[in-house]
DNA sequence: CTCACCATGGGGCCAATCCCCCAATCGCGT
DNA sequence: ACGCGATTGGGGGATTGGCCCCATGGTGAG
């Protein structure tokens, strides 16, 4: 019974995701002639990495917005403890900054849960044979955006302070410094970020996913 | 071939969601004896619409997020065109102005994407015989917001223009009102909100759910 | 018919913001 | 050693925002 080539972990805060991805990758002659068998589906990111630890399968899905831990940490434990396991993230938003980050981190593949997913079935074989895979959707996305914002430590600080509601002098406090030095800081997000108000900011912020939206704001 | 009892449309914008959705109700003795016929899947409103206007089916499972249309507007319009399809939402967030909207509205059927879809499954084939079922996870969200803070119709269309980055002077414009008057609106907001300056107003807005996020802001 | 509430405006006050100017320190790479 | 940029801090001014005062209609509930 256990003639599977590969095996699999699901991570998903969704039951009814991980029920179709489960049934997709088990299904014989759909992404493998024998199916890949599911060691263990999580829904959060901590239980995702103990699971990897524990089984180092062949291949992890990791969706991007878990709770406890998202897409990025999850990656990065993953690529620490199980070297050789392929992780393909599924994400349902495209924002610019967590797109790149994956990237950068080196995810061997990425693809949207919007778009049909034969894209994903045919694929899949690739890169559990080594191959990496970037869905076009993204790469898309990624050049038409000519406009990658660096932002230094501080300003991403601040800007999470913004986004959760405090004022300059909130977050003087909350950071130790002046009030003129968060309004310095305030002023070059905002000229990144090609804005001039504080609803513009957070509206781009969120929009390119400049800062962590899960850190309860 | 066509013994099946009942049949649905299925719109969610997630593809993946859709294949265990429809696998779901398909698959005989799951949910029905002979499985749910599944007449159509879509990934937009607009697109849900005008299926349920051509088959009228029994059952339209619905997701909240979605392109062109989201799952209030949907819900009215499945209303208005095909009164006996039993509309059965599925939503992955918990924002309590879009629950306690959906259920105003008067939905058949509400579960959460994060929880366990066991519950999903014992209470569908009820709901197709005209029971009605809001998940025990949203009732609870709800009795413990006490807090179900009414705007006025200006004081909506007020936020939604705060929230997408207009401000007061081009608010005024938009509505070819004077500044003073959508002065007024915001500050009734933030009363009622019980809020103290715009970066709060739209971290509330956002938590609670009070306005619509695919509004592309 | 009151009465409450919404929507419409205006005057004014003070605090906060946005955005210029400026300078000092520190680290990092050439 | 020199420059570059991040970070720190300040002065000052124009604009906006938050909130108080006020009044006028309309509308729907009692």
């Amino acid at each position: 019974m256990n003639d599977q080539k590969y095996n699999a972990i699901i991570a998903d805060d969704h039951a009814i995701v991980r029920a179709g991805l489960k049934d997709a990758l088990e299904k014989p002659g759909l992404i493998e002639p024998e199916g890949i068998k599911v060691l263990a589906e999580v829904g959060d990111g901590l239980s995702a990495i103990a699971e990897i630890r524990k089984h180092r399968p062949h291949l992890l899905l990791l969706d991007v917005s878990m709770p406890m831990a998202g897409g990025v940490e999850v990656l990065i434990e993953a690529r620490r403890w199980s070297k050789e396991t392929r992780v393909v993230v599924l994400t349902g938003v495209s924002a610019v900054g967590l797109v790149s980050d994956l990237i950068e981190t080196g995810v061997d593949g990425l693809f949207s849960k919007a778009s049909d997913n034969t894209e994903f079935y045919q694929k899949l074989p690739g890169i559990l044979r080594g191959q990496r895979h970037i869905s076009e959707y993204f790469l898309k996305i990624l050049e038409e955006t000519p406009n990658p914002p660096v932002l230094t430590d501080r300003e991403r600080q601040t800007l999470n302070m913004i986004l959760a509601g405090r004022s300059n002098k909130e977050i003087a406090a909350g950071l130790g410094i002046s009030v003129k030095t968060v309004d310095k800081h305030r002023t070059s997000l905002m000229q990144k970020l090609k804005v001039h108000s504080v609803p513009q900011l957070i509206a781009r912020a969120l929009k390119e996913g400049l800062i962590d939206p899960s850190k309860e704001l």
